[in-house]
DNA sequence: CGTGCTGGATCT
DNA sequence: GATCCAGCACGA
């Protein structure tokens, strides 16, 4: 009998490939496996076993699989089908799910090296000019990849080349794959065998009198093994005694010092620390508490609405103390920009080794440590806190999930696929997994809070700030007035200034919060109103002060700022609109004593430099935080007495359905930034509009309010929650093919859906990366299945691809389109 | 006529 | 997604 296996490939086709296996591999391969294949020409690629089988395809001949790169499968049965559920649901297919969700170190992919052929002899005289300077190259190295090839011959194209020099006979080729997972060694010293008695010791050391390093380095270690009862580390040595790297080296070569290497663990977490004691909840914690187990028992999910520093993460705390108890894992979700140190800390203080954290800072490799460690139940992973990605790990035995901050957009996957929710995705897991979930914010979503009331949600509610303290008190301070009768100084109205010295004079700390969306700093020419625009997309440059450059944020373009205009060649440029810079900029004239810091994009590039500008304001080093969204998310600054919103209409303003709500909950969480101790915070509201509904439901923190008129208002306009959106957006390079297509497209569609279709109709910016952009919007019945109408759609994307013309429109889906 | 770029088909 | 190949625009 022939055996074959059925793989998923981490690339966009809907497939799943077909290749031939031994008997022997057939006994040994099982689902969830890697395997390396080989794809298309000469490449080799990662593909996961999706099905084992005897049934030989019936049109192709298949091809033998490469190598088995696993010997256990690293996906379960759960995970394929929770990842097939995400690919049907936000219509993508499973290799992009795949190639989302394993971490990058799994999926190798073969190199093509070029090496030189030595045995045949090369008359020079035939070669072109970048042909000799190729063999010129491989004359010093031994092999060249195509990378390096394209540095040297400076061209985008060099496989024909390559091609050539092949035909020649004057290269060979070779495909590579690379284990890219490497464990991580740390070397450590012991002193060699020879010395293990006291005489032989006393001899050495009489032996070292005149090498003063070294000697020293050995008592280093005498006076280390003392302390520590460990193994030493080579590194530790080091700064222990104050030798260099060559004076160790030379003692380990002379045989006194044995050096060995261990295996250690990248996302190991040094819990030489305290590890807090028992837990007491507050009353009205407890309650919480009750009621989240209450709906749990009913085998539902529940809303925890707590209102900011009401203590969320100690229920949460006390509901992972639980499953970890019976055993199981728990996942605690967290958007991004919230994954703070803070909040690990303070689960490290409380469960130690415990917990994993996953997400996007961390290097591949701490990636594939982590997973491992979830894969294999490890005691160092029972506890996973992550961003979006970590839905994907592969849990066994998952006991309960967290989302916290569930309001928060930036759980809906934007690009690449899957364009997948988060929060909602988790919530299908906890089915599949059979476990349980709770979903917490201080502003729930719209949707989530209608689950809740509706009775599909349980329900837990906390409306007391921990400790008692009061919220902050909310001041909207009107500055279209203010801008009128020029009591602004730059962006700073009287009162904010006022207050701003008041909080400063008291020793108090300040977060000012300027949204930078919408309010990007453009540099205008003031004498013909030209303003330097991308040459790939439809937008304006932004000028960045940090490199005074002008750059582009769909595609990265940018170019140095120029002396003059370009269309007049005047030199009347002025900056528009202001972001953070700007804010920093003023707030250094106005209060020259106050130290004053950023934190936006820009500023937080790195791996650290999140956290270092979270310490410092922690530990005062500054007075006033300048800040876009990232400041409004679980920070926890005892010292902040006052927040300022330099602007809350740039928010109100977005043309988008859900902006009421969002900027709702965005000044409501800054707002719980002020005053988290005992004394009351401040919080004051920039405005040219001081009347507008929203802000009056912020200043008096009525969500209530907001949410039923919120509700009301979709529900007459047909938007969600009442209904499901999918966009469909068609990219092209041809405007006026694009055009053509999506009416097609929008056309088809309207023949089956009716009149849930919209569009096709230009973004706001109708040009990214070259390619010009159309949406249509479908508004889906929540009560009719959707699977349908993605059939629908699908069918239609068939025969517009089967319009030769058409064929090279791309066509991108967003189920749930945010 | 050769060279280099682009669009389209294909991958098991 | 990557790659190969055909078709064609461009320069001497």
């Amino acid at each position: 009998m022939e055996h074959f296996i059925d793989v998923v490939l981490p690339i966009p086709l809907e497939k799943l490939f077909t290749y031939k296996i031994s008997e022997q591999e057939s006994d040994f391969l099982k689902v969830g496996m890697r395997v390396a294949v080989p794809f298309g020409k000469s490449k080799i690629y990662t593909a996961l076993v999706y099905r084992i089988h005897n049934s030989p395809p019936q049109v192709y001949e298949p091809k033998e699989i490469h190598q088995i790169l696993d010997d256990r499968p690293i996906v379960t049965a759960v995970q394929l089908k929770h990842w097939q559920w995400i690919a049907d649901y936000y219509m993508c297919t499973l290799g992009e799910v795949v190639r989302s969700a394993l971490p990058s170190a799994f999926l190798l992919e073969s190199e093509t090296l070029v090496l030189p052929n030595r045995i045949e002899e090369i008359d020079e005289l035939q070669l072109k000019d970048e042909e000799f300077l190729i063999l010129e190259a491989l004359r010093h190295q031994s092999a060249l990849k195509i990378s390096e090839i394209v540095a040297i011959v400076d061209r985008k194209n060099v496989l024909p080349l390559v091609n050539k020099l092949v035909e020649k006979r004057a290269i060979q080729l070779k495909e590579e794959i690379y284990e890219q997972y490497k464990p991580k060694l740390v070397r450590y010293v012991r002193l060699g065998e020879a010395y293990d008695s006291e005489e032989k010791l006393e001899e050495l050391l009489n032996s070292l009198t005149r090498a003063p390093k070294q000697s020293q380095v050995v008592l280093s270690l005498f006076s280390l093994q003392a302390k520590t009862k460990k193994p030493i580390k080579v590194t530790d040595l080091e700064k222990e005694s104050g030798g260099s790297k060559a004076v160790i080296k030379s003692l380990i070569t002379k045989g006194i010092l044995d050096e060995y290497q261990i295996k250690t663990d990248r996302v190991g977490y040094d819990c030489s620390g305290q590890i807090q004691g028992r837990l007491n909840l507050n009353n009205e914690q407890k309650k919480a508490f009750k009621t989240i187990q209450n709906s749990f028992q009913d085998n539902k999910v529940c809303l925890l609405y707590g209102v900011t520093s009401s203590g969320k993460t100690e229920v949460y705390i006390k509901l992972i103390e639980q499953v970890l108890s019976e055993g199981k894992q728990a996942l605690y979700l967290l958007p991004e920009i919230a994954l703070t140190s803070q909040l690990i800390n303070r689960l490290q203080a409380y469960f130690g080794n415990k917990v994993a954290v996953y997400h996007s800072k961390y290097s591949i490799h701490e990636r594939v440590e982590t997973w491992n460690n979830v894969l294999n139940h490890q005691e160092k992973a029972q506890i996973v806190i992550g961003a979006r990605s970590a839905l994907f790990l592969p849990f066994s035995n998952l006991g309960l999930i967290v989302v916290d901050e569930e309001h928060e957009s930036s759980f809906k996957q934007f690009d690449p696929a899957p364009r997948y929710h988060a929060r909602d995705a988790a919530i299908v897991l906890a089915n599949f997994q059979n476990c349980k979930c709770v979903l917490g914010s201080a502003t729930p979503s719209i949707e989530s809070y209608k689950n809740a009331k509706k009775g599909k949600y349980g329900l837990a509610e906390m409306k007391q700030r921990y400790g008692n303290v009061l919220m902050p008190a909310i001041e909207l301070v009107d500055i279209k007035e203010a801008t009128r009768k020029k009591r602004m100084k730059g962006h700073f109205s009287e009162r904010l200034q006022e207050t701003i010295s008041e909080a400063l004079n008291e020793g108090e700390q300040i977060i000012l919060f300027q949204n930078r969306r919408g309010f990007a700093p453009i540099i205008e020419c003031t004498t013909c109103g030209h303003s330097s625009q991308c040459p790939n997309c439809d937008v304006s440059l932004t000028y960045h002060q940090f490199k005074n450059q002008l750059r582009c944020h769909y595609c990265g373009y940018h170019m140095a700022l120029q002396l003059a205009c370009e269309a007049c060649g005047n030199s009347t440029l002025d900056k528009k609109g202001f972001g953070t810079e700007q804010v920093q900029q003023e707030l250094e004239i106005l209060f020259p004593e106050a130290k004053v810091g950023r934190m936006d994009l820009d500023t937080t590039r790195g791996k650290y430099a999140y956290e270092k500008i979270i310490t410092s304001f922690e530990q005062q080093e500054m007075d006033i935080l300048v800040g876009t969204q990232m400041v409004t998310k679980g920070l926890d600054f005892r010292n902040v007495s006052l927040v300022g919103i330099m602007n809350a209409d740039s928010l109100l303003n977005f043309p988008d359905y859900r902006a009421h709500e969002r900027s709702f909950q965005l000044l409501t969480q800054v707002a719980g930034r002020a005053g988290r101790t005992k004394k009351r915070g401040k919080v004051l509201i920039q405005t040219y509009n001081p009347y507008h509904q929203i802000l009056q439901q912020v200043s008096s923190t009525d969500y209530e309010k907001m949410y039923e008129e919120q509700i009301y208002e979709r529900e007459q306009y047909n938007y969600p929650p009442e209904l499901r959106i999918i966009k469909i957006t068609l990219k092209d390079k041809d405007y006026n093919k694009l055009n053509e297509a999506s009416q097609w497209f929008a056309n088809s569609l309207r023949n089956v859906l009716k009149d849930t279709v919209l569009g096709p109709e230009f973004p706001v910016v109708s040009r990214i990366r070259r390619l010009y952009l159309k949406n249509i919007i479908l508004k889906v019945q929540k009560e009719k299945p959707v699977a349908q109408t993605k059939n629908s759609i699908k069918r239609i994307e068939k025969s517009f691809n089967a319009i030769s013309q058409y064929k090279s429109v791309k066509v991108i889906y967003n189920v749930d389109h945010i």
